[in-house]
DNA sequence: TATACTGTGTTAGTTAAATAGAACACTAAT
DNA sequence: ATTAGTGTTCTATTTAACTAACACAGTATA
């Protein structure tokens, strides 16, 4: 199970489940139609709640990601893959975009920006 | 006042005053020793409650960059501006680190991310 | 075929943190 | 003393997360 949680992130740990699951089957970690590790496995395996688990399990199933059959599992829905790359780029790009204009407003020019990036890219 | 709140954010609105506040300052829109906007005014312009900007108020006084007189305002610490540049310089790259690395888990290569970049640049 | 067992998701009640509303307390000037 | 401007504290509400118990589905077995 690829998912960590960071305890200092001021994402609740259901959004950080949610997104990283996004993430993984985005990345094909979870094929469509596959059964996900149950809410008890996730919250063991995070040392959370399984309540907290199941709420994330809930949300991505109201946003047509996966789907759920009661007292057997959790699955991922056709089509999920793709929708999951798009959200996954879509976040990151606002992410990044976000931040860089914190930088140009700091006063960085792009010379710099651009050296930021290319050091962050070689390591 | 060109502080603003995002209510869809994570980042509990004291936070994002704080943060916003450290910006400012490491862009000299607050010079050192200058008095800041007042708790009740900032909360005021951001809709937001007193208590709330008294807490990034008194969160920044406890990080040595701003001093508090009670009864008068607060003020900004003479240092804080190098300070607040190396915090948000600091903040800044680390989530940008985040958010390609997640590109990267995705299989967008250097080539991809190096278009990324440039394409956001360039708006 | 009835019953118990194991694995599954879900709900109920509690605790802690963020925020709001209202009131309090300090400072300076008149 | 009174007033206007300031930061602060007290209390209540809401949300996230936890603990514990509940409810459903499939399977083994008596």
């Amino acid at each position: 199970m690829k998912l960590r949680i960071d305890d200092t992130s001021p994402i609740p740990i259901y959004g950080q489940i949610k997104n990283g699951i996004i993430q993984m089957i985005a990345l094909g970690d979870f094929k469509e139609n596959e059964k996900l590790p149950s809410v008890r496995d996730v919250a063991v395996a995070l040392k959370v709640n399984p309540n907290t688990v199941s709420r994330a399990f809930t949300e991505l199933s109201i946003e047509k990601i996966i789907y759920t059959k009661r007292g057997i599992g959790n699955f991922v829905k056709n089509g999920a893959e793709d929708l999951c790359k798009k959200k996954v780029y879509k976040r990151v790009l606002s992410n990044i975009d976000q931040e860089l204009d914190i930088l140009k407003k700091a006063g960085f020019d792009k010379k710099a920006i651009e050296k930021i990036i290319n050091d962050m890219r070689s390591k």
